[in-house]
RNA sequence: GCGCCAGUAGCUCAGUUGGAUAGAGCGGGAGCCUUCUAAGCUCCAGGUCGGGGGUUCGAUUCCCUCCUGGCGCGCCA
């Protein structure tokens, strides 16, 4: 048991031995003054009510009342407005390390999520173009959280949907075209470099067939021929649309390989149709009575479940609102065994979340109201020598993750995708995230990391070696040592907290304020040539730091290296 | 007009689900290299937490209202 988790059955024993209700149940938390101590409880302001006393008065009783040793307490105090501070024995509380070591990489690992499965679906960008920034926001944001479910026992898949679809790959085929024949775009066509590379592409790999249309022809001709034939050849023109989907799908299979990203499933929305799925969808919300037909199209009555309006599921023209599919997917999951699907957005798709839901809803088989989660995020402006980026050479009118990892690296990327909240704003500066200086905060994270590992590597000893077994933990109690201690024991917290909340900037956060107090600990005190059972005592600290960084930069999928 | 999100130091943002004197980085000012990485460390300055009400022992946090910005509001995806 935790010292904070003793101290709190201390006091619920105290407090009902002063009498108060039997549901008594205190807060525990870490004041933000190190001065107040290392623990504190409101519990007897929260007791004044009940008890009719004065908070001061109930923090005297319960002090008296408490078994203060068997906690590990030293010194427990009445503060402010009848706060309780309490400070932990220095041998105590450093004595809490041996836990990290035992526990090394899975410290922090818990199994709240009991194995149960979760579908986290994220990217899912169209495959009409490389990805962009925001699909590299969703791209960190989607593989931490995961991570993150991960760390805390989930049994996480790891999805992009791709919407092969529609009018968007039409247009890319079109766009393809007409460079490949040399002809003027029109003005919502795709315009990026990529569009040309594709063209390219498609003419060397039709150079070297044997057979079909192009055989024998030499590459001055081959335009010719496609032009002569695009407007009746419809095997053509699918020939050119699986092309250049493939082009740009095996495009993104890079960028997310560039970035160290893996989805588990990719989900083709045609699959969705050819496997008769979203008819069956649409049966059977026909059949639980919620929907009705106006005006020659099918609505779904999605105003029985919270949504402002009704919906069209199928026009006029015979075809499927884009909803219908979601809707139809998202069943899959249910079916494929998911108790909770996430979904990593940004922001301009918050329309669908009502709709979706109601549709699942509509379909009364016992999916729950929430499902699936959203995790939407703002928009990304990328900033470099002070201004707005907003051209990329490859895609022409945004910048791409591709640009990004080329130019600042894998790590910073991460890094920079995931240090806010995800439903703020973010302001990605290429040249901060280009320096490698103590202003960088990846790199600043990652150094702390090194400068351990360099503690190891100059005393030449063998962190493997390094346990908790005779060390005076009453060694470390430099107020440095307090503070960093505390900090790596509140890892677990943190992981479950930005677990459930889904939020992984809170790692982020949390990782550089416990670099800072390595940083702080290694310039104020030194660990190799000390007595030796101060040595012995801060090398265990050094290890559990060590754990405790790199675990955390685990599950934002970045690296730390042992020197740099 | 309606909905969602945001508004905290000059700038970029945290704020542990309602706690004590609101924090960090950058920028500005002043210092620190014979010792495990100066890719670093220490100190200083800087605030009507967008405005106004309310809820209570206590509000940056919850509720109401107004102001400002972003994103949505299609038989587009």
């Amino acid at each position: 048991m935790s010292a904070d988790e003793r101290i709190r059955a201390e006091l619920i024993r105290a407090a009902l031995a002063i009498g108060a209700p039997d549901d008594v149940a205190p807060v525990m938390e870490r004041p933000r003054d190190p001065a107040h101590g290392d623990w504190a409880t409101n519990l007897a302001m929260t007791l004044a009510r009940p008890l009719k006393q004065k908070p001061a008065e109930i923090a005297k009783s319960l002090i008296a009342a408490l078994n203060l040793a068997d906690a590990g307490v030293a010194e427990a105090t009445v503060a402010g407005p009848g706060f309780i501070n309490f400070r932990i024995a220095a041998g105590s509380l450093a004595s809490s390390l041996a836990g990290i070591l035992e526990a090394g990489d899975r410290f922090g690992r818990t199994d709240a999520g009991q194995g149960r499965t979760v579908n986290v679906e994220f990217v899912s960008a169209n495959p009409t173009g490389p990805l962009h920034v925001g699909h590299g926001r969703q791209a960190a944001l989607g593989d931490s959280i995961s991570a993150l479910l991960e760390h805390t026992g989930w049994k996480v898949t790891r999805e992009f949907y791709y919407n092969d679809g529609g009018v968007q790959i039409q247009r890319l085929t079109d766009s393809v075209f007409l460079r490949l024949v040399g002809r003027e775009l029109p003005e919502d066509a795709y315009h990026g470099e990529y569009i040309k590379e594709i063209a390219a592409a498609y003419l060397e790999e039709k150079g070297r067939e044997t057979a079909g249309p192009f055989a024998g022809a030499p590459a001055q001709a081959m335009a010719a021929r496609l032009a002569e034939r695009w407007d009746t050849d419809e095997k053509l023109r699918d020939d050119l649309r699986r092309f250049s989907v493939a082009y740009l799908r095996h495009e993104q299979d890079l960028d997310l390989k560039a970035f160290g990203v893996s989805h588990d499933v990719f989900f083709l929305e045609s699959s969705l149709y050819t496997d008769g799925k979203v008819e069956s969808t649409v049966e059977a919300l026909k059949k639980a009575g919620h929907t009705f037909e106006l005006d020659d199209a099918l609505w779904l009555r999605t105003t029985d479940f919270d949504d402002d309006k009704d919906r069209v599921m199928r026009k006029r023209d015979g075809t499927y609102t884009y909803f219908v599919p979601d809707v139809s997917y998202h069943v899959d999951k249910w079916n494929r065994g998911f108790m909770r699907a996430i979904n990593v957005q940004g922001s301009d798709h918050h329309s669908t979340v009502t709709r979706v839901r109601a549709g699942l809803q509509a379909l009364e088989i016992g999916i729950p109201k929430g499902y699936p989660e959203y995790v939407l995020h703002q928009m990304v402006t990328v900033m470099k020598g002070g201004e707005e980026v907003k051209i990329s050479k490859r895609a022409g009118s945004y910048v791409t993750v591709r640009d990004l990892i080329d130019e600042v690296g894998r790590d910073a990327v991460r890094y920079f995708f995931l240090m806010r909240k995800g439903d703020s704003q973010l302001v990605f500066d290429v040249d901060l995230a280009r320096s490698q200086s103590e202003e960088n905060p990846v790199y600043y994270i990652q150094m702390a990391h090194a400068r351990l590992c360099g503690i190891f590597r100059v005393g030449e000893i063998d962190a493997a070696g390094v346990t908790a077994d005779g060390v005076h933990w009453e060694c470390l109690a430099e107020p440095e040592e307090r503070e960093l201690i505390k900090a790596l024991l509140d890892w677990p917290k943190l992981v479950q907290g930005a677990a459930e909340a889904l939020e992984p900037h809170r790692v982020a956060n949390y990782l550089l304020e416990t670099a800072r107090m390595v940083h702080t600990w290694y310039h104020k005190h030194h660990v190799l040539n000390e007595p030796e059972h101060i040595m012995r005592a801060r090398l265990v600290l050094a290890k559990a730091a060590r754990i405790v960084l790199v675990n955390g930069l685990e599950t934002l999928g970045i690296s730390a290296p042992e020197r740099m």
